[in-house]
DNA sequence: CCAAAAGTATACCGATCTGTATAGTGAGTG
DNA sequence: CACTCACTATACAGATCGGTATACTTTTGG
C-alpha cells in the first residue's frame, strides 16, 4: 500500500465512521487526504473498493487488538470473558465511538450482495465464536447460551455507548456479565 | 395530514428503513408514493423534515405498541418487565427487521443538531426510564442498575436481530431478563 | 541512467441530488 | 359562482455525485 493509498484509507475511515458512508464523496475524502481524485482511483478503483477497505481493515485492527488482549489476560476462564468487556472498553475510549463501525454501516448497506456485506456478518459471527469457545470453558454443556446472552450483553453495550443512552455502558456489561459468570461457575449455590 | 401526504410518509419510511436514509432520494419517495415532487415539497417543504417526521411517527408508534402491551400484561412487577421484551419480539415480526429505526438513524445523522437528533436520543431515554419505573417494582434500592442491565439485553436483542447474529434474539433475551429477575426477587438464594 | 510507478493539477462527463417555477385540473365550500 | 385547496405534469436550476481523460512531475529501483 503506497502512502498516499493509506492517507485515502485513514481518511475515508475517519469521514465514514463520522459523518456515514452515504454522506462522504470521495472528493472529499481525495481532500482530506491531501491525494487527488486520480490516484484514489488509481489505488482503490471505485468508491465501493474504498468502503470495503475501511470495513476489512476496521475488522482487522480490531481482531487483533482483542487478540492481543485475550493473550495477556489473565488465562482463568471467567477472566477471559471479562477480558472481552475490557478490550471493547479501551477499543471506545481510544476509537471517540459513534459505536460499533459494522452496525453503522449495516444500516446503510441493505443489500445482501454488497462485497462489504460478509465482512460484517463475519465479524458479529466472530465474535459470536469467540464467546462461544470462551463459554466452553465454562459451562460445556449450555456454552452457546452463554455465548449468547454474553453477545448481547456486548452488542447493547456498544450501542448504548454509542447512543450515549448512559454512562460507562460497558464497564457495567462487563459487571453483569461476571455476575452472570458467577452463576455458571457455581451454578448449585441458589 | 391529506392523503397525498400519509402516502409520502408511508413510502419515505419504509425505504428510509430498508435503503437507509442518505441512500433514498425525494424523486424517489415521490414516485413510489405516486406523487409529484411538487405535492411533496407542499407538504413537508423538505426532505430534512420528512426524515424527521419518519422517526417520531416510529417513536409514537412504537410507545403507543408499547403501552398498550403493557396496559394489558401480567400486572406482576416481573411480567412487566418480561412484557416489554414480548412487545419487541412482536414488534420485530411485523416490521420486518433490520433493526431499531433510531439506531440506524443514528448512524446517519451525525450532527447533534439535526432535528431528528433529539428523536433518537429521546426514545432511548424514554426506554431507560421505562425500565426504571419497572424495576423501581422490582429492586427499589437498585433500580438504576437493574434497568441498565435490561436496556444492554434489549438493544442488544435489537441488534442481533437486525444482523441476523443468531435466530430469536428477542425472545433469548427475554429468558435471560426471567433469570436475572429471578435473582433480584430472591436476592437471598445464593 | 532510465523506465516504470506514483503522484499532481485540472478539466470534464453524465447522472443524480435537493429544491423551485409554471401551468393547469378537479373537488369541495362559502 | 367564485375561491381555495390539493393535486398533476413538466421543466428547470445549481450543486454534487462517482468516475474518467489529458498532460505533466516526482520518486525510485534494476
Amino acid at each position: 500500500m503506497t502512502p498516499a493509498a493509506l492517507r485515502v484509507l485513514e481518511a475515508a475511515a475517519r469521514l465514514f465512521y463520522e459523518r456515514g458512508i452515504h454522506a462522504v464523496g470521495v472528493d472529499l475524502i481525495a481532500a482530506e487526504a491531501g491525494v487527488t481524485k486520480k490516484t484514489l482511483y488509481d489505488r482503490f478503483g471505485s468508491k465501493e473498493q474504498i468502503v470495503v477497505e475501511y470495513l476489512a481493515d476496521r475488522d482487522e485492527r480490531w481482531q487483533a487488538f482483542l487478540t492481543q488482549h485475550l493473550a495477556t489476560a489473565d488465562p482463568a476462564p471467567s477472566a477471559r470473558v471479562l477480558a472481552v468487556f475490557d478490550a471493547s472498553h479501551a477499543w471506545a475510549l481510544d476509537h471517540n465511538s459513534k459505536g460499533c463501525s459494522m452496525v453503522n454501516a449495516h444500516a446503510e448497506i441493505s443489500d445482501p450482495s454488497h462485497p462489504a456485506y460478509p465482512i460484517i456478518t463475519g465479524q458479529k459471527r466472530w465474535m459470536l465464536d469467540l464467546f462461544t469457545r470462551l463459554a466452553e470453558d465454562i459451562a460445556p454443556d449450555q456454552a452457546g447460551i452463554l455465548a449468547r446472552t454474553l453477545m448481547l450483553l456486548h452488542e447493547g453495550a456498544l450501542v448504548a455507548h454509542g447512543l450515549n443512552i448512559f454512562p460507562d455502558p460497558i464497564p457495567h456489561a462487563r459487571e453483569q456479565a461476571q455476575a452472570l459468570l458467577a452463576d455458571w461457575v457455581h451454578p448449585d449455590m441458589g
